[in-house]
DNA sequence: AGCATCACCTGGCTGC
DNA sequence: TGCAGCCAGGTGATGC
């Protein structure tokens, strides 16, 4: 499941072989993949036009073109991009439901088992190129930053569990199930406390985690666990499910007090913690 | 308005 | 061994 550090290395690999290229064919043969519009519209407004830029915000690509429109990719659950560089080579996956072209004769293709992941194009743009409704999501920790003043006034008042902020992308951008759950377990804090029972020492250490849990799983490049199958752009896996201290690993040993790692369940998600040093 | 719950979807795992 | 049924979760809609 693709949260902000899968995203950005996609992102990180995308601009790689994307920036500077013209589009020259866009496959839409999922029915799902493309729903805000037409698929007709979308390969009629992209084929032809050239990336100039590849933004990310939280979980959102943004693939700004030459014509000011903004090409939005979101991977959801189980959306996949690789880049192929001999098409003809490689046969297409199976749940591969957009396939993009470029000048230099490569591919970029979308597989997608779950179908939860969409494309569309967007011209309500910002000043800044960006899709306006980005003005609908948090701060990006990696791009805004995440200090402890902002996150104490993106949560101040909520009487919701702190993990439910954290993944609710309207308070921050960019953090899912997985990352809320380390977050959590670095800063000491159980999921389910209330935000507005947390102190100012509380509030910082979870600000704190958050920059550096997310910052270090970019530098391994995001995880890839057992079931889901993350893979980055060349379709290599990440390496950061090595340093997961509770996420997925209920009945395991805590490695810092030396409890029990608990699965609890908060809004029908899983959430994994330790009561022993989580307060 | 704010918060909780549900629907969407299917591969892979569990248990009989 | 085979297969039915359950679980995973990001987002937007719906309900309270």
């Amino acid at each position: 499941m693709p949260e902000l550090p899968e995203v950005e290395t996609v992102r990180r690999g995308l601009d790689g072989v994307l920036v500077g290229r013209t589009i020259t064919g866009l496959e839409v043969t999922g029915r799902r993949s493309v729903r805000r519009q037409r698929p007709g519209e979308l390969v009629e407004r992209v084929v032809g036009r050239r990336v100039v830029l590849v933004e990310r915000r939280g979980k959102y690509l943004a693939l700004v073109l030459d014509d000011d429109q903004v090409l939005v990719i979101h991977l959801r659950m189980s959306g996949q991009l690789l880049s192929v560089k001999d098409p003809h080579a490689r046969p297409r996956a199976p749940h591969t439901h957009v396939v993009m072209g470029l000048e230099d004769g490569s591919e970029v293709r979308f597989v997608d088992a779950r179908t939860f992941g969409e494309w569309f194009v967007t011209d309500d743009v910002r000043d800044d190129g960006l899709p306006s409704f980005f003005d609908q999501l948090g701060p990006d920790p990696l791009v805004d930053g995440l200090t402890a003043p902002v996150l104490r006034e993106r949560i101040a008042g909520k009487r919701t569990a702190i993990k439910v902020a954290l993944t609710d992308q309207h308070v921050v951008a960019g953090i899912g199930n997985l990352y809320a759950d380390e977050i959590c377990y670095a800063a000491r804090v159980l999921p389910t406390r209330r935000c507005d029972t947390l102190d100012e020492e509380e509030i910082r250490r979870i600000a704190a985690a958050a920059r550096r849990i997310l910052r270090e799983a970019i530098v391994l490049r995001g995880s890839s666990l057992r079931d889901a199958r993350y893979r980055d752009l060349m379709g290599d896996l990440g390496g950061y499910q090595t340093r997961h201290r509770a996420y997925g690993r209920a009945g395991e040993g805590c490695r810092r007090c030396g409890g029990t790692i608990e699965r609890l369940e908060i809004g029908a998600r899983s959430a994994y913690c330790c009561r022993g040093c989580q307060h």
